[in-house]
DNA sequence: TTTTTAATTGCAATTTTTTTGCGTTTGTGA
DNA sequence: TCACAAACGCAAAAAAATTGCAATTAAAAA
């Protein structure tokens, strides 16, 4: 069992309050969040740089990741590797399902197969839209 | 043969001049473009709030769509029926490569058989990170 | 061809989102 | 305990996106 102080150490980050707080939250609520959500769900207040920062830090780090919904603006989520996973959205609501699929690798594989530009992949953005069951009824 | 006006006639819009030159441009440069840089590219100059709310349009008319490349602002690239694709990008130079993967149909329909919230699905958005060659040997 | 009408546009202002510089504070390893 | 790089807060600004309204215009109707 890995604290988020380990975590963050083992990174070469320091385990300040604030970043502890900012991944609490993000592992408490499952779902990728906004920076507003963030910065609302905190404990603590934090200056909104610090929140801009520590997230493009935590990114680099591969603790958590960026997640594009559409919207005009970002969203984060926790990295866990033994739960990799993408998204399914409601394009009137803005709903989140996770989504399982499994043939990632070989996708990957397949389009380093056929790239002239690229032979290697760090990671891919998979999203899914739609009209949830709750929004077609109305 | 379609032309641009018939296009944008059959789906219930104006054919003025300022959307004529928009898709134009996103048809001639084949690659997802920037608010400013379409913008850059008009022949004629155009409000932003136009270009904003043009390009709104022709998304929700599918003709165009938008592309999340992991940016703090949208891109856009036409819609070809016929040329289903996703892209790779280069984490250092940004530079984009067009990917054609198979397999996306059976994706959806795979989500759609494990999923609780959802019974259908509009779009998906599909895109890879990596390092180009070019990238790699610096 | 002229008229009518709704769609589209430009402008100015505002809001929202993200970034930057800099001086201060604070974890952490030595 | 100390030194130092990492992290922080503050203020300001830049970048991206949105809004309301009056004027214009493409396209259908007359």
């Amino acid at each position: 069992m890995e604290t988020i102080e380990t975590l963050l150490r083992k990174n070469g980050s320091k385990a300040t309050p604030g970043r502890v707080a900012i991944l609490s939250v993000l592992q408490k609520k499952c779902i990728p969040l906004s920076i507003n959500e963030i910065s609302a769900s905190l404990p603590v207040k934090l200056n909104q740089t610090t929140i801009y920062r520590t997230l493009e830090s935590l990114t680099d780090s591969e603790i958590i990741r960026r997640v594009e919904l559409g919207h005009a603006h970002a969203h984060y989520e926790m990295v866990e590797k033994q739960n990799h996973h993408h998204h399914i959205i409601c394009k009137e609501c803005g709903k989140i399902e996770d989504v399982r699929i499994c043939g990632t690798e070989e996708m990957e594989s397949s389009v380093l197969k056929k790239s002239k530009l690229f032979h290697n992949i760090k990671s891919h953005a998979l999203e899914f839209f739609g009209v949830c069951n709750g929004c077609v009824k109305n």
